[in-house]
DNA sequence: GTAAAGCCCTATGTATACATAGTTGACTAG
DNA sequence: CTAGTCAACTATGTATACATAGGGCTTTAC
């Protein structure tokens, strides 16, 4: 493997994991030594990542970490409809019933473990690693539409869309009964692929993205009058300079 | 400018208009001597170009200019249809109504102009002028809906799948009667947007491409019918080897 | 004391030199 | 004559060295 790819590769994960947060300056000369290569491959990984809209050149600062913030949520949303809304269509078209039935199965189950974690309004346990194992078939999901799509334009589209997405979704925090819901939407979109019914898996996943987003958008705002409720009553924890 | 820049935007465009023919070896010293420049900058853009799916990197021979054949059109459409949908709607939504009335009354007069041509049966004269006029035109229409739906991830998308459309649309050639339908399809867009009504804008835009997709599929076939034709009838202009 | 101008420094942009891997051609053996 | 192997060459991948532009800090003048 390339010193370039292995480069781009790591800052990509960085950025999406949040370890390289928005506005981060990357210093070709501090990241090439970070990462053990050159400046020469460094630069090839600072140029797909502009190329992914992950990271923006300034005329005289150099690359910072490109910024993202709530309000991008909903301008990825209108971009992000379309396109899985366009994905699943074609997946009832083309797909392996048989792989979105075996999903179908899967996600059924998942709720039921998220359903019975909120009845017992369990919060005070580390369901982490649960919510890692949900996060994964979600990915599965994902992966089985785009290789029944198989249409390298589209997909290509949803790769680099789901990339600030991620990104976006960072700032929000899901909570049990979100998942849960979440879980019976997904179940829904996979059994309306699986049946080949285009128009009933486009709808499915339409509702799942409608709410989705609702969700988000409500995590935000409360998100937002706690700071606004913070910056009412101001703690200085920091001396004025 | 960067010379990195002008490497990337030289190299897209000469494979854009078909000067680059797909599968051409793009030799990184024969190209950075071509254009002036050293190899570093032009790895730099050849990198740009492989991200945006133009070109394709193999292990031991090199960079090519990525293939595009009349099956990437059926592809292209796929990602297209909802892309563009989706911008007539949050156009209607948006955009200013001023702007989309001028753009109407423009199209509806090149409408006349292409009709009045047809009319003639006038395909003895070279109207490539009036031509470059229309496609000029079309080309504002997109300006104008990605100002109004001011969605920079929405935007990228359109942009990268457009740069495909043309390449996959240079196989096939425009006769004045589609373009006169094309022009008559583009005003209602346009008026539809102007009205502010998001699902006719939506609907017309669909219209718009349905049967844009289908004229291009009727061109692919007539033209591999005449390439079969061909075959049939061999005239061996190069002598065996 | 403040603002403006100039200098220095740092980071980016480019070029070139070097290492390496892959491919192609030739030569030899069967 | 054909197939396989080896060697050489060419092109890519990486590193480093150099030029330049922009920014920040300091200094000076008002």
């Amino acid at each position: 493997m390339r010193a370039s790819d292995r480069a781009y590769d790591t800052l990509r994960q960085e950025i999406l994991d949040g370890v390289l947060t928005p506005g981060t300056l990357l210093g070709e000369v501090d990241q090439a030594e970070r990462l053990g290569l050159s400046r020469t491959p460094l630069r090839e990984a600072l140029s797909r990542l502009i190329a992914d809209g992950l990271a923006d050149q300034t005329k005289g600062r150099g690359t910072l970490v490109s910024s993202i913030s709530a309000a991008d949520v909903d301008l990825l949303f209108e971009l992000r409809l379309p396109l899985e809304v366009q994905s699943a269509r074609l997946a009832a078209e083309r797909g392996d019933p048989r792989r979105f039935s075996a999903l179908a199965e899967r996600f059924s189950a998942a709720e039921k473990i998220l359903r019975s974690r909120e009845r017992q309004r369990d919060h005070t346990q580390d369901h982490a690693e649960e919510d890692e194992h949900y996060y994964a078939l979600t990915e599965e999901l994902d992966e089985a539409v785009s290789d029944a799509v198989a249409n390298p334009y589209l997909s290509h589209s949803l790769r680099s869309m789901r990339a600030h997405l991620v990104r976006a979704r960072r700032l929000a925090q899901h909570e049990p009964e979100r998942l849960a819901a979440s879980a019976r939407e997904h179940r829904e979109v996979c059994t309306a692929i699986a049946s080949g019914d285009a128009e009933t898996a486009g709808a499915a996943m339409l509702i799942h993205l409608r709410r989705s987003l609702a969700y988000i958008t409500a995590q935000h705002e409360t998100a937002q009058s706690a700071q606004q409720h913070r910056s009412l009553t101001p703690n200085r924890e920091e001396p004025p300079a």
